[in-house]
DNA sequence: GCCAACGTTGGC
DNA sequence: GCCAACGTTGGC
C-alpha cells in the first residue's frame, strides 16, 4: 500500500465535487507531466490512499482522502482538440498520457491547510513543503501519512 | 499580478 | 546531448 498527494484546482474539480458525484468516482484526467504520469502508470495500485490537495486557491491544503480504484488507462482527452488537455503529439496508437480512477474515501472535519502543514517538523520532509516543488502527483512516505492521519485527522 | 522555480522545447 | 529560451505552476 502506497500513499499519494494529488493536487487539483478546486475551481476546476474540488474534493466536494468528488464527494457529490453519484458513484464518488472520477478519472484523473489532464496530467501532462511525465513524472506524474509515470507515478500513475507504474507505481499506483488499487487501494492506495490519496491526500486530495487543493492548489491555486485562497486556502491551499488537504481537503479529503481518496483511494486509487484501478489501473491507469489512456487519457483520451489528449486526442480531443476541443479539450483543454489536448496534446497535438498524442495519437490513437500512442495516446501518451494516462489517468487513474480515483474514488472518494473519507472527508475531514476541517481541511489541513498548507499553512498548518508547514508548522510540523515531523512532516517537514514532505515534497509538498519543499521550496519550488510543483509536481501535481507526489508520493507520500508512510511516516508522513501516519503523522497526518493519526495526529491531524483521526482524533 | 508578481515572480521564483522548474519542466520542456528546439537549435546547434 | 547541451543549454538558452520559453511556458507553467502555484504560493503569496
Amino acid at each position: 500500500m502506497k500513499y499519494w498527494l494529488m493536487k487539483s484546482e478546486p475551481h476546476v474539480f474540488s474534493f466536494e465535487d468528488l464527494q457529490r458525484l453519484p458513484n464518488q468516482l472520477t478519472f484523473w484526467e489532464g496530467v501532462r507531466n511525465y513524472q506524474a504520469r509515470n507515478f500513475m502508470r507504474d507505481e499506483m495500485r488499487t487501494g492506495d490512499i490519496v491526500l486530495f490537495y487543493h492548489s491555486s486557491c485562497a486556502t491551499p491544503g488537504i481537503y479529503g482522502l481518496a483511494q486509487i480504484d484501478g489501473p491507469a488507462i489512456p487519457d483520451l482527452t489528449a486526442l480531443d482538440p476541443a479539450s483543454d488537455y489536448f496534446d497535438p503529439r498524442a495519437t490513437r496508437e500512442n495516446p501518451r498520457w494516462v489517468m487513474v480512477p480515483v474514488r472518494f474515501f473519507r472527508d475531514l472535519q476541517h481541511p489541513i491547510l498548507l499553512k498548518e502543514l508547514r508548522t510540523y517538523p515531523e512532516i517537514a520532509t514532505m515534497r509538498l513543503l519543499q521550496p519550488g516543488q510543483r509536481l501535481s502527483i507526489q508520493p507520500v512516505l508512510a511516516s508522513e501519512f501516519d503523522f497526518i492521519f493519526n495526529r491531524l485527522i483521526a482524533q
